[in-house]
DNA sequence: AAACCGTGGTG
DNA sequence: TCACCAAGGTT
């Protein structure tokens, strides 16, 4: 596809110039990022550039440093058990993105000796990274031109050349638009810059725009829509599903947990043990046929407790109660039986821990 | 290619 | 309260 040019190549170097003054100035220090003039470390950019597919800074860096502290290399992390990846990782969500780096760490382990491979095409075939973190790994730890395009990058790009089409049909005219200011020279510092300004001045809400290096080149700014942009297409709407889930303690108080198969939602996560999620509303008959011990096993029956968990995923809002009763003893049973004191070490997702909490509140 | 995949902060 | 949104990738 054609484009005409949005602006003369010396007007793309002034800007990307005066992108790097700002971020030379204002640069934000994190944990993954080398200080200036020290080379990056490939295994740390790709770590927390995984972490950050879709997740905010915030929540990362509490990850990230454990994830350092804990497996140093990459070579540290492919000899973990993914188990315990899967642990490390719980509460930050999308854990395919777990699985995948811990795949992605064999990977590099075993097939190139622990080091990453430099160029877009090598990185994009690894699991876990697609076109946006392989051309982010080739620019900031390698300093290869790559044009990294994130949700940063799209909502600057949009807001700068006034491009109101809706995402995420304008993908490629918007990467389009990057290519044509990304510079050859600093490529590390340049994706970083422009995240950065997208992550601090040009945000979604309200983008202070006073101090946007950019601010006299803005096109949306001088239309006065920069904060309508980028526009998006209308979401489908979150439908609710339900649940029941059962909190069983066994004679001597550990509780019964199960893993959830490897793909799709919670891929891999422990759980407890619940009846499917639907829309309809369940009563207690209908669902203890979906408890992982039959009522002969229990030494009472089950007991609804007061509350509600609500969780919401990406493409639907779930309500789940919970039932408790106790085994008559500690029953073979697919899973696990943890002890209260070890819940904390188990990979137990954020609605999970909402179900513990609560029923250690209101049970027994 | 459209659907699926978490969570927490924000207004 | 609730929709929106994040340094996206996979199928």
């Amino acid at each position: 596809m054609l484009y005409c040019s949005p602006m003369p190549l010396s007007d793309a170097r002034a800007l990307s110039d005066r992108l790097l003054a700002w971020y030379d100035r204002d640069r934000r220090l994190l944990p993954w990022r080398a200080a200036p003039g020290e080379p990056a470390d490939a295994y740390r950019v790709w770590l927390s550039e995984v972490m950050l597919q879709q997740t905010t800074v915030a929540a990362v860096i509490p990850y990230f440093n454990a994830f350092l502290a804990r497996w140093p290399t990459v070579a540290a992390l492919a000899a973990a058990p993914v188990e315990e990846v899967m642990q490390a990782w719980a509460g930050l969500g999308y854990y395919a993105r777990a699985r995948n780096l811990h795949q992605c760490a064999k990977t590099v382990t075993e097939w190139r000796g622990g080091h990453f491979p430099e160029d877009e095409e090598s990185l994009r075939r690894l699991p876990g990274i697609g076109d946006y973190t392989a051309a982010a790994i080739a620019a900031i730890a390698f300093g290869h031109r790559a044009v990294v395009v994130d949700g940063n990058v799209e909502r600057v790009m949009a807001r700068l050349f006034a491009v109101t089409d809706p995402l995420p049909g304008v993908k490629p005219r918007l990467k389009a638009l990057a290519a044509e200011l990304t510079p050859t020279e600093r490529a590390g510092d340049y994706a970083q810059a422009v995240m950065d300004l997208g992550a601090t001045l040009c945000s979604p809400r309200s983008p202070a725009c006073g101090l946007c290096p950019w601010r006299e080149a803005c096109r949306g700014l001088a239309q006065g829509i920069e904060a309508s942009l980028p526009a998006r297409a209308p979401k489908p709407e979150r439908p609710t599903r339900r649940g029941i889930a059962f909190w069983i303690v066994a004679r001597d108080g550990s509780v019964l947990l199960r893993r959830r198969p490897p793909q799709g939602l919670l891929g891999g996560m422990m759980e407890v043990p619940s009846t499917e999620w639907r829309p309809e509303v369940w009563d207690l008959d209908e669902a203890q046929s979906f408890a992982p011990l039959p009522a002969a096993r229990l030494a009472e029956p089950w007991r609804p407790l007061p509350g509600l968990v609500r969780h919401t995923f990406t493409h639907f809002h779930l309500e789940l109660t919970v039932v408790a009763a106790r085994a008559t003893g500690q029953p073979p049973v697919r899973g696990l039986w943890c002890p209260l004191d070890r819940l904390a070490e188990q990979a137990l997702p954020t609605l999970m821990r909402k179900v513990v909490r609560l029923a250690l509140s209101k049970a027994y």
